[in-house]
RNA sequence: GGAGAGUUGGCAGAGUGGUCGAAUGCGGUAGUCUUGAAAACUAUUGAUCUUCACGGGUCCGGGGGUUCGAAUCCCUCACUCUCCGCCA
């Protein structure tokens, strides 16, 4: 959630971004500001008279001690009293730091000022292409390919769980494999250290990445334990800080995990989950950084190179976009997508989603960078996918089809062991 | 799943109704000593809200209660450990 004090501070920017999101949140910006003055002004006359409280307890028990009982039952008196008065404060103030954390909680993160508005994933802004994104000769999509060399086995999936739930056969699995090694390996390269996190999280974990309290319908959620699938790695990753004070010294903290991932996807049809394009269950290798708020900007850059980096040593053309305020998730300030080409649909399928959240969710889990002078502030939090595996599946398949046999990358071939499908 | 024990500051660990935000030890930081380091000694060392500041409030697993006053008593939830059962 936005830190009040940047609230307060900095009222008419977080407006103005917010609109970006094509939101007017002037009403409800002011009245965080109204509730969160009201909420001091409460606390101070509480503080007040506990103080008294505190003062006048002890003394009673210095008289009770000396003998004084008769004085001492007076203040006895006294201090109920003034509970007594104190009482209907307690409550205000419960239910006005209620309010405000409900608030909070319903205004998404303010967009950094390179979001350009717009209002869907037209009006994102192309920054750069890589690679031809020309259609295959033949233009067979994946789903005929992995049918017809028997790399996936969506049918029998359906039966054991239901749509979306595909069984990876043969080469099939050893190419998902293989895939996730080399990102694993490159992320290592990188600098990340890898983690195999949690595939459940319970509830504060939940909050803390900002996946409730209203998306909860995407996530699997496991009844009898208050647990929920994780619909990525991200929500394990970044809560691993979650309520800690980070040494300025020990950031960047730079982690990688790959995890399948589980996403309930209400309300998709069509074309958009056909094939890969779109399961309930998916692999994903997930990087992820915490570093200081003056640094975090470069860091999303090097996230954003790292994932092109994969792209262009498995060969898939791709293009770079800069996510427009109406297209950006709740919780980011400024997200970057990289589509592949696929040749045998000819479309864009996103496969990466590279986002800097500033302090969003460090605010919300309560991680902290401890500066050198001893100072206190939130950190920031970043992730991206590098990357999600079953449209780069997708788009291998069908970019390296050459009518009798698939082509494999020259860069995964360690990690298959073979060079081909036919 | 059954039975029992426990949850206190970065860690270990005292504390069973008032001066306890909390002894002590370790660790951390700064200093003395030393050519340097170690050792020793000295000092310092939790978080959070509020205030320009002084100061004040809150926090001893979470929530609720009893009391003038709770780390300490009661209720409740969560978690951890031990034993038994089950099991990859």
């Amino acid at each position: 959630m936005l830190q009040v004090v940047n609230i307060r501070s900095k009222r008419e920017d977080i407006i103005a971004a917010l609109k970006k999101r094509n939101i007017d949140a002037e009403a409800l910006i002011d009245e965080v500001i109204a509730l969160d003055e009201k909420r001091r002004s409460i606390q101070f006359r509480l503080d007040e008279s506990k103080s008294l409280i505190n003062t006048l307890s002890a003394e009673t028990g210095s008289l009770f001690k000396a003998g004084e009982t008769e004085l001492a039952n007076q203040k006895k008196q006294e201090v109920s009293a003034i509970k007594e008065e104190s009482v209907p404060l307690e409550v205000e103030l419960k239910e006005v730091s209620a309010t405000l954390e409900k608030l909070l909680y319903s205004i998404p993160n303010a967009p950094h000022t390179s979001v350009p508005k717009g209002k869907s994933s037209e009006d994102n802004e192309t920054l750069r292409t890589w690679g031809e994104a020309t259609d295959a000769p033949h233009h067979t999509p994946h789903w005929d390919l992995t049918s017809k060399y028997k790399l996936i086995d969506f049918e029998t999936g359906v039966k054991i769980t239901g749509a979306g739930f595909p069984i990876y056969t043969g080469k099939g699995a050893k190419l998902q494999r293989a895939l996730i090694q080399f990102f694993i390996d490159e992320a290592d390269a990188a600098g990340y250290t890898e983690v195999i996190p949690p595939l459940l999280i319970n509830e504060d974990s939940g909050f803390g990445t900002g996946q409730l309290p209203d998306k909860d319908g995407q996530m699997y959620y496991a009844n009898e334990d208050n647990l929920f699938l994780i619909p990525t790695a991200e929500v394990p990753i970044t809560n691993m800080y979650r309520d800690m004070i980070v040494d300025e010294a020990e950031l960047p903290i730079k982690n990688v995990g790959y995890t399948p991932c589980f996403r309930r996807e209400a309300g998709s049809y069509g074309k958009d989950v056909r094939g890969l394009n779109r399961l309930h269950q998916f692999d994903k290798v997930e990087i992820v950084q915490l570093d200081t708020p003056e640094r975090s900007y470069t860091t999303l850059e090097a996230m954003v190179s790292h994932v092109e980096g994969l792209l262009q040593k498995l060969e898939l053309p791709y293009r770079v976009l800069r996510l427009c305020g109406g297209d950006m998730g709740f919780t980011s300030a400024l997200t970057y997508d990289l589509d592949v080409y696929s040749a045998g649909q000819s479309r864009w399928l996103e496969v990466s989603s590279v986002s800097n959240f500033e302090t969003y969710q460090a605010n919300r889990m309560k991680l902290r960078i401890k500066r050198k002078d001893g100072k206190k502030e939130a950190a920031h939090t970043l992730n991206g996918s590098a990357l999600a595996l079953p449209r780069i599946v997708a788009a291998l398949l069908e970019n390296n089809f050459d009518g009798n046999k698939i082509n494999i990358p020259s860069v995964l071939v360690p990690y298959t062991k073979f060079e081909t499908i036919s």
